[in-house]
DNA sequence: TGTTCAATGTCGCAA
DNA sequence: TTGCGACGTTGAACA
């Protein structure tokens, strides 16, 4: 990700044509290639931008706009599309370079979030004797949705999802890694708890030893007791 | 505006619930007290975000926090509605401030009316003997960009669009369906007018008995009477 | 100020 | 890939 601050005016053209007179921005170029304008307020739209996948090439003005004191141009392209973005640069008053790595994303809770709290009440749909241990159990790569012991006082970390896709399976092989590590813990298994799990997530959980559970959203809400709930 | 880049976790409250795990990115913070957050990748929607008006407060983590590696946590709250976010930040890679003034904004061209208003003054580009019914033609659906009348007297709608996609094949045939059930129009033709017309757009337009007319801006600019136009 | 409608909508899921 | 619907929609025009 690339920071520039610097006075620019530009154009779009594409869907629709539109010009941004000169002003002082914020120019966020992501690792896709992906760029947008930022003004110093209004809402999370930028002023103008070009979504990926697309190309950025930097030229030098030519003499006219040399002479109106352009220091730079950023021709923006979209790949598909012929929509462009066109940014003259004037003054620059920062440019910064970071690395960040690629984001695991926003978990949107709803469903999840409900179906985490029924599970977290009837912890005994694991089995007889199985006692909760806590929601939401923190780690360095974030939350475990619930963990748990079994009669026996082994660990069970718990990942629910409304679909169960590979991606759930990874990350709670990631989870059950960390949480392996740590000697109050170990030995952990895992169970993969969904509405509805993919055949190929499945496939993927039992060849990593983890087990599937598959959660009936509408019998849980009917069991459920709302006294002992806290939302 | 303010630029952290940080390892970060959030959590977003208020129409829904989400979290945003452990991960490296981009905080921005608007003069405003506006909080984006984005990652290195995606469109120009951030991960998350607080839109003003809203107020950021930057308190100290608790011991808990602290131990896990948390070393500042931001709290935002909009100023209307109950809508928090909570970011916890850990280690900080960068961190500055910039003044960038007020915005002018974007100009929208608005070409696609200009090619209405081109198409109108300059309706024999249909044919010699065509005539203009009107501009803005309603209906009960909407009004039709260019109502016309072809030398025989026969009822011609247009539609007007910059880039002529499927889309607009389809607006246009709600459209005629509409005016040919109107015994003073009946029977009406269609005409797709644009810039340039897609492929797929073209096929479509064929298959439904309209015309395609692919309309050249610069040509008509140069016809262009400003005299005889209202804007 | 509330309400309706378009958007460079964007985004996610199902077919 | 394509189509459809929801969105923490956002944003502008209009009553």
């Amino acid at each position: 990700m690339r920071l520039v601050v610097a006075e620019c005016a530009a154009r779009y053209s594409g869907r629709l044509d539109a010009t941004l007179p000169f002003a002082r921005r914020l120019l966020l170029v992501k690792a896709d290639g992906s760029v947008l304008l930022h003004s110093d307020g209004g809402s999370y739209k930028p002023l103008n931008w070009m979504s990926p996948p697309c190309s950025l090439h930097v030229v030098e003005p030519d003499d006219a706009a040399a002479e109106r004191g352009v220091t730079s141009v950023w021709h923006v392209q979209h790949a598909k599309s012929d929509d462009r973005l066109e940014i003259e640069l004037f003054e620059v008053f920062h440019d910064s370079a970071h690395e960040l790595g690629v984001d695991p994303g926003l978990v949107k809770d709803g469903v999840e979030a409900h179906l985490q709290a029924l599970l977290a009440e009837q912890i005994e749909l694991l089995g007889p004797g199985h006692t909760l241990v806590r929601r939401e159990f923190p780690t360095a790569i974030g939350p475990v949705d619930i963990l748990a012991r079994d009669p026996h006082g082994s660990t069970i970390a718990i990942e629910i999802k409304r679909r169960g896709d590979i991606d759930g399976v990874e990350q709670l092989t990631r989870y059950l890694e960390l949480l392996g590590r740590d000697p109050l813990l170990a030995p952990v298994r895992g169970i993969f708890a969904a509405q509805e799990i993919k055949p190929q997530a499945r496939v993927l959980a039992k060849d990593r030893g983890i087990e599937c559970l598959v959660l009936d959203y509408q019998a849980m809400r009917g069991l459920d007791d709302p006294s002992s709930r806290l939302f």
